[in-house]
DNA sequence: ATGGTCGACTCTCGA
């Protein structure tokens, strides 16, 4: 079984290559970040042509993410817990549409997330919210998946966590000390979740001790000419057996496409399970 | 060569 994960950067644009993707590699859940668009612009009719039903958390504009599957989710959540009183919203308002999850009917969850960017992250004060926020996003986030963990329920985890976990996922990382993607302490609260919960980072178990392999190039400065990238989108596991993982890779081809994301699918392959 | 990319959307922001 195929679990893929994509930051699409407007799943209108790119309609067609999403399409194409999921009749040749044919994963049983896709993830989707950066979706653009309100439920209602949502383009469902070519999602269900390609044999998928889609899960959505849009948006206008900005941010939204969802989870496509060849089978129904049951018990989804369109927002992360407690993330509208992160962002310092009242009761009831919308939070900005991060976060897809549910149960499948293999027994785990499937999770898709947009991780807050952060950036600019020095200049005060007002600039610093964004960093702040990224921060309690996490702490959510970590309540969230401990909830699971306790509970013994089993998920996967994908999306775009805008972490540079390691000097090696990118081209030059004295360029990003102070960049929020790599600051310490967001590093570090991404890496205390990891311990915490004990998840399974699927790409660096499966290609340990290879380095410069990214999943994003910026649009700008010629970025993927230069492969100039860096590695920001990931697929954790929690509550499998580490032998259930048996391949993780990256579609870096769907970089050279035309129209491209600046981002490129990963995708794993775990074990077949039982349906419950 | 005084710019540089892209997407959504409004006279600009976010990445």
């Amino acid at each position: 079984m195929k679990i893929a994960t994509w930051n699409i950067n407007s799943v209108r644009t790119r309609i067609g290559l999403l399409q194409d993707y999921l009749r040749e590699v044919s994963p049983e859940f896709m993830c989707l970040q950066e979706i653009k668009c309100m439920n209602q612009d949502f383009p469902f009719a070519e999602i269900e042509q390609a044999g998928y039903k889609a899960y959505v958390s849009g948006q206008k504009a900005y941010n939204g993410t969802a989870i496509l599957t060849k089978s129904e989710l049951s018990e989804v959540l369109t927002a992360l817990p407690d993330s509208a009183e992160a962002e310092g919203l009242a009761a009831g308002e919308n939070p900005q549409a991060r976060f897809t999850a549910g149960l499948t009917k293999y027994g785990f969850y499937i999770i898709s997330v947009y991780v807050p960017n952060g950036n600019p992250p020095l200049k005060q004060p007002e600039s610093k919210e964004k960093l702040v926020y990224k921060l309690k996003w996490f702490d959510c986030l970590h309540k969230y998946l401990k909830g699971l963990k306790e509970a013994e329920k089993p998920f996967i985890i994908c999306g775009d966590f805008n972490v540079i976990i390691e000097d090696t996922d990118v081209y030059n990382p004295d360029n990003y000390r102070t960049n929020a993607l790599m600051l310490p302490e967001v590093r570090t609260k991404l890496d205390e979740i990891a311990k915490d919960l004990d998840l399974l980072n699927t790409f660096k178990t499966l290609h340990k001790g290879e380095t410069h392999l990214y999943s994003f190039w910026d649009y700008t400065m010629r970025c993927w000419e230069k492969n100039h990238g860096m590695l920001i989108d990931d697929i954790f596991m929690c509550g499998f057996k580490e032998s259930a993982l048996l391949n993780a890779l990256i579609d870096k081809d769907m970089r050279a496409k035309e129209k491209p994301s600046d981002h490129v699918p990963l995708q794993i392959e775990i074990t077949d399970l039982k349906k419950i």
